[in-house]
DNA sequence: ATGACAAGTGGAAACGTTTCCACTCACAGA
DNA sequence: TCTGTGAGTGGAAACGTTTCCACTTGTCAT
């Protein structure tokens, strides 16, 4: 691999030059130039970015680190976390945690990869994190931002929805709905914006007079799979209740193909509501009613907000972007 | 930071003997050892990965392009190669593409970003490559494996599944299920995996007497919405077929979708058969009898010949897992 | 005693950039 | 003619590792 040295030399000029030649800095004349240019391209030239790195000690990357790969989820955001890098002419790596289970772990273990390999700052995804691995994180890089995590201590680096809200608005929707009778499918209890949607939720109901513990409730992963075992394992126990509530799209999925598997159609027999709005939703049989999560915004404002802060940009930074119903087939209106 | 430097002098030895401690490489004594490792949890010492890979030229890192994040098709390979990376103490760095359209740019660009991030070897995925364009990754970096599209010149490096005999494979289980009339829904024409499958279908046709031009057949770009809207064009020209094939899982979900907007019911009134196996297939409704493709294992073998290549391991590495077609509930047997 | 050899060690050189400083011109103003 | 200025330039130093070579010790066989 030919090196800036090797350019100098067939350029005929200083090293100095030809850093100047390729970064655009400082004064160079117009000759001197496109005899660099041309050595660079005779000698297929790429600059090495471990020594750039090593002597700037920037990277012109951010790192972002997502709890898994696979699922309908988590990768949207990344396409528009990708999308507006690119634009700015930043780049992206990406590590990815393994399971839901060790997503604590796995989130520590990538920022300490993400910041090996010099990024500029960090995105972690993942409501798993307990405050001292967040404290971690920033000992680590104090340049990062939260999505889907809030803790007070670095409240103005944290991107998160409001779950609860868009917990309670999941229930409204369903008792003007006609609703009276719910079930609900849980994710994980490690997930904490799981338990806050769900608070929304029964809060809501409670309001009306029904009591949270009496609600048949099942708990799932967030997988798609588990959504269908959860919603047949709500049905084994009799059909109590008409309108069931999902913590995640996928896992409503799931559940639709669930109910279908025990003989029932939605919405006729039961109504099935999702949670985050991801693109499938509009595409189920039938289409899934769900709350849709501006996901795809608040990563983009998270991460504008990270760009202000490594790159000195000033970037325009939103927070408390609503959430809303978005009503399709698999509700019934029962009034 | 700390540097090596400093680690050095607070154990009171020289810069080759941190060296050795921490990569566990020469002769060094009991207690220079524990000294070293003292000072590097005191000090708080991470090794820069950078001036590393400079000195190096090594990353122990794999480079991986695929043409798309979102969508849930190469998520799930994404996972699996990390998985095997991680098993092996490798890293992964991936990049992504844009859009289908930009696949070959972006591919190209998406080589030269892992390269340049000193990765040690390259998955590239995506079938709309060009040789040339395969020939200018190999001067990036000559230890690569495609993924998913086979060319001549590095038939060693390619790992692709036999997409005609998989095509094939479709028609003759739809035929065998009593089907006469058919309709397609192709992907992309830059797809080159797409027409192959294609012509592996229409192959089996023609030698039943069917003459492909005759076939109705829509396009959509692989994803879930294409295939609504191609199912629902196909639908309005006359139901003239009992039997829909999708050039991909997502495009059929699609079709589910366009199809009971149309106002008829799978498979009661048409049956619908994807192509590729992804996990979503079986939760579908009804679930979708598909072609499975054993992408993981693929991307498996081909993973374990670059590591092969890249660190001169003996990994075992398999071509030619075979598809089959996996029979659910969205195809009619009529006979 | 002597030589051979291995274990253990320190530090210089090298990896390929960027940055900074010192230097040379050419030219304008006095 | 001299002086100041700024454009243009070359090259040394620095970034933080690994590797290699030279060196000191200690042990063992002769």
């Amino acid at each position: 691999m030919a090196t800036i040295k090797d350019v100098a030399k067939r350029a005929g000029v200083g090293v100095g030059t030809v850093s100047r030649v390729i970064a655009g800095s400082g004064p160079v004349s117009a000759e001197a130039a496109s005899r660099v240019r041309r050595a660079i391209a005779e000698l297929r030239f790429r600059p090495s970015h471990a020594a750039r790195v090593l002597q700037k000690g920037q990277s012109q990357t951010i790192g972002v680190f997502v709890p898994l790969v696979h699922g309908a989820f988590y990768t949207p955001i990344l396409h528009a976390i990708y999308t507006t890098l690119r634009t700015y002419g930043r780049h992206m790596v990406v590590d990815f945690g393994q399971t839901l289970e060790s997503e604590r772990q796995d989130a520590l273990d990538g920022a300490e990869f993400l910041t090996d390999r010099g990024c500029d700052g960090l995105i972690v995804m993942g409501t798993a994190l307990k405050p001292a691995d967040i404290e971690h994180i920033a000992e680590l890089q104090p340049k990062f931002v939260l999505l889907n995590r809030c803790v007070p201590r670095f409240r103005a680096q944290c991107f998160a929805p409001d779950h609860q809200a868009a917990g309670a608005a999941a229930a409204r929707a369903l008792w003007e709905a006609g609703h009276r009778r719910f079930a609900v499918i849980e994710g994980p209890k490690s997930s904490l914006d799981n338990q806050q949607r769900m608070r929304g939720f029964l809060g809501i109901l409670a309001e009306h007079g029904i009591d949270p513990e009496g609600v048949p409730h099942a708990q799932g992963d967030f997988s798609p799979e588990s959504g269908r075992t959860a919603a047949q394992a709500l049905l084994a126990r009799g059909r109590m209740f008409t309108a069931l509530f999902c913590a995640n799209d996928e896992m409503a999925i799931g559940a639709l193909a669930g109910v279908r598997q025990a003989g029932l159609t939605v919405p006729a027999d039961l109504s099935v509501m999702g949670y985050d709005g991801i693109d499938l939703t509009a595409l189920t049989v039938p289409p899934l009613t769900t709350v849709l999560i501006p996901w795809r915004q608040i990563a983009t404002h998270a991460l504008n907000h990270l760009l202000n802060l490594c790159y000195d940009m000033s970037l325009p930074v939103e927070r408390d972007i609503p959430a809303q119903v978005l009503w399709r087939e698999s509700v019934a209106r029962l009034s």
